[in-house]
DNA sequence: CTAAAAGTTAAAGTCAACTTTAAGTCAAGA
DNA sequence: TCTTGACTTAAAGTTGACTTTAACTTTTAG
């Protein structure tokens, strides 16, 4: 398969392709006259990075989670580390997520008199208040 | 206060607060002898931002944001509309991130042969599929 | 055979959100 | 008064993940 190919397979450019080559990503592949040419099973390889990178994953830790599943071995403890702390991310992402959800709806339906002084209260009084409080023994009073 | 004080109590760099300014997220506040003054209410504006920003929001969005909430006026129709596109936003976060959560613990406790098999069959079959299943009408069996 | 499409490289460019640097000016305490 | 620390600016640097460019070669369809 040419790197063309690939890219469309893949949803990716062929300069994406190239690029992760080069910061060893994937491996320098076979090559006609210059040209590379890939092997099928590449497609899993690089779907799973276009997916762990559309997911937030840096390249240096999708090069570490991948590193980590080379040998064709079972889950290392190594892997396994990392994959725990990922997934406390991720948990802290949708926790995160949520209040967001939460106070955007709630403004979209709060009564406050302006939208200006609901912000402001909403934002000390919930999300905003570790920023605050850790910096000033500040109490906030409910929103709306 | 001072544009110090100012950055301490948000937990920001001075720089940063500056920058907020070049970029319009900021006024222009009041000057003494060429430095600026900030009244305690810009506190609260900053902290919006902060947290705004590490929702996720770009800064260009925070800004189309505040603007919306400028004039002290009942939530607008335009907000609404934003809100509710940042809501879905939000959203299509939460599920991903719920798919690679459950992704990363299949991961961990499954009983696949090798790692290597066992995530490119999950990558095709479940997250992946979309990718692939668009560019090749391809089947995929279900992993491990 | 030939023209166009697709491939090659190294190096520079892009984007957001800042930070750092250089070269100063201002403020506060001893 | 002097010194230190905080402030000022404009401009350049940083980071990650690519993309674009320029100049060229290889492959492929007609």
């Amino acid at each position: 398969m040419k790197i063309g190919e690939l890219a469309g397979r893949t949803g990716l450019n062929t300069s994406a392709i190239r690029y992760y080559e080069t910061v060893g990503l994937l491996a320098a592949p076979y090559r006609t006259g210059g040209q590379r040419r890939y092997p099928d099973e590449t497609i899993y390889r690089v779907l799973l990075i276009r997916f762990a990178s559309e997911m937030g994953f840096t390249l240096d830790e999708i090069k570490l989670f991948l590193n980590g599943l080379r040998e064709d071995a079972p889950v290392g403890p190594r892997w396994r580390k990392l994959a725990h702390r990922k997934i406390e991310e991720v948990e802290r992402t949708i926790q995160r997520s949520q209040q967001l959800k939460a106070l955007l709806e709630h403004l979209l339906q709060c009564r406050c008199a302006t939208l200006r002084v609901c912000v402001e209260r909403l934002s000390l009084s919930r999300d905003l208040k570790q920023f605050s409080d850790t910096r000033r023994g500040r109490k906030a009073t409910m929103p709306c």
